[in-house]
DNA sequence: GTGGTCTAGACCACG
DNA sequence: GTGGTCTAGACCACA
């Protein structure tokens, strides 16, 4: 079961947060078609939201597709997203940790490792694939 | 010089992102303290974004005390946010780079990478440092 | 509930204004931590102001650690600035009133009377603290 | 000769400043018709303020009628607002002294007796002149 | 030409 | 109904 954390401050949209989260999981496998989602109870009980918060980002993601709310009982993912084995995934995971962990030796905290994924990926993407944004 | 570049539909004010771009330039040292911000005036001639919501981000920015403003002349950057090493720091951009690589040869895309990134971090974080923020 | 009041032709800019009237009030005590500001449209609807000429006087407030904002709620102040007892103050206050009749008897206007205090209260301080403020 | 001195972040423009301090010491006699104002050379010697600024100033105490531009010599007061006998005056500079440092010794800093000025003159004013400002 | 400010009016997220 | 944000367009003080 996927756990919501939401982060103050940040100027993003609490229902978005929740949105993004939730196709995060969707993406790396963490949440599987027909994994339920948290109640919007539930969520509100553990992650101090407005339930009509919750429910606007369940609804958001049904519009889209992802999920499927069955009224009275509870919303249930609809639709994978994962795009490579479990295996290269986790193999990807773990070099990246111990990618992480040298980060932090180096004193870097982790929004200086955050800008400089950031940072990194964004110069990766423009030499990669130089797609014509007409 | 600093370059902007907005994302719509992340939701995510563009004000926001300003200041989260210069705040990225300095952790990476890309930004140096005496350095100009472009003006205003040139932002907006590339960005697409109202003056006012530029100088926003800039009055943010200087109430965090990263940089001044001075009337009639322009924006400058008023103090560093790196914490490591120049070497350091691109020794870990080149490891992240290939990292990158094999991640793109896995298939992934780049919001599989960033959801990956983003999940790997977190993580990261609550074994590294499981500091009670009461 | 605090009161605003703008005076125009004084080139002081009305945000500034309203910011500089909640830290009177703070001063004097006349606001408490906890107590609610009046809300933007409040204000707005009895000082003939723009909303977000308000907003940004309270978000100044707000970054300097004086009020909090709850989206949704109203705009808080956070933090008291009183140096004194409410009995000293209010005692000196009762002096300042006599020598305000005082003054007005003596035919000075009220601008008379602000330059004079002004130009006192300069001289005095010039007097009691030659700090160097290179 | 009367002496400028400037407060930034008051967000008062700086040339309002400079007719304010010249209006001041006209209301309290301390600069009297015939007299001349400090050059505008002396003037951003002394200041740090930019010739164009002092000049503005000096053209809207001109515009006011209070002074007089003589090219090429100098500029001149030419009315005066004196409302009061100049003992008169320095017996209520005398007590509101004293009435300052009895405030000081009550750890009142000097924003705190500014702010406890303004709101006592303003009380004041309501009391004493209830003009109608249909 | 630089930043600073204001108005007007609009939409959004949240409670 | 609350604050938060954005756009559009205008004027000002300053270098």
């Amino acid at each position: 079961m996927i756990e919501f954390h939401l982060e103050k401050r940040t100027g993003v949209a609490p229902y978005m947060q929740l949105v993004h989260q939730v196709k995060q999981a969707l993406r790396l496998g963490l949440l599987q078609p027909g994994e339920q989602l948290p109640t919007v109870r539930e969520v509100v009980s553990k992650v101090a939201i407005n339930p009509n918060t919750v429910s606007k980002a369940y609804r958001e993601l049904e519009h889209e597709g992802l999920v499927e709310s069955r009224p009275g009982i509870g919303t249930f993912v609809k639709k994978s997203l994962v795009n490579s084995s479990p295996d290269l995934q986790e193999a990807l995971r773990h070099e990246l940790l111990q990618w992480l962990y040298k980060a932090f030796e180096a004193d870097l905290d982790s929004e200086d490792i955050a800008a400089l994924f950031a940072n990194t990926l964004r110069q990766f993407q423009k030499e990669e694939k130089p797609t014509h944004t007409s």
